[in-house]
DNA sequence: CAAACACTTGAACATTCATTCAGATATTAC
DNA sequence: GTAATATCTGAATGAATGTTCAAGTGTTTG
């Protein structure tokens, strides 16, 4: 990326001085990022890691999902690096890679919580 | 990552607090607001109304698309209160609702900009 | 009034995506 | 070694989704 780096409001509009909108690629990346944020099942894996590292059999059951389920929603949330594992013996165990998920969700509570103003 | 003196944290768990998972209805919510931010164009579209508000046609051609598709990304975006409108004659102009928006593509980007440390 | 304009809507189509199912890999137990 | 366990993978199926196209509102202009 040639322009520099995001940090404020007029971030998003950068990579295009004149309408300010979001490069094609930027947005992809964008639209990728956040689509994995948009399934209820990822973000019940999610929430579960939240409180505790969990192998893949134990999430399995407190999601109320198969294991293979559980392993390909794993293998997106590996993908975007939401979460991170270790191995040991043949258990795999996973947990949050970072604190954003939890700044996310805040955000987006506070937006799905707010009242309807106007309409 | 750590566990306790995290407010946000215990938000994500709250609806469930033996297994700390997030309640189907919640997770639901969840996925639906970030499914809506899993579009590149819906991405182009908020960030063309970032730095001004704008006519449909306007945004069609600032986005390149045509209005019909700008027409039912608004009202995805509409339905989720992330763009509000005002009529005009027979134009409608849209701008953004509040700066959630972009609290979002921030977290997302420092994120995205995380170098890997492991994998 | 009719025509042009701005925008919205509904159905159809193509694509994407999450789950299931069967099988594969890898590790531990006997 | 074989059996059992834990997880992963690939193909297939059904559901969800974004765009296009045509038609539908409502508003302004001549």
């Amino acid at each position: 990326m040639s322009v520099s780096e995001d940090k404020t409001l007029q971030a998003m509009g950068e990579d295009a001085p004149v309408s300010g909108i979001l490069s094609v690629e930027k947005a992809q990346r964008m639209a990728e990022f956040f689509g994995v944020l948009g399934d209820p099942n990822r973000w019940r894996i999610l929430s579960a890691l939240a409180s505790q590292e969990l192998r893949v059999g134990e999430l399995a059951e407190a999601v109320e999902m198969s294991e293979s389920a559980v392993s390909h929603q794993l293998r997106v949330l590996r993908t975007m690096r939401l979460v991170s594992y270790r191995k040991r013996g043949r258990n795999v165990y996973y947990c949050l890679k970072d604190k954003h998920i939890f700044n996310l969700y805040q955000e987006a509570s506070e937006h799905l919580d707010e009242p309807d103003d106007d309409d």
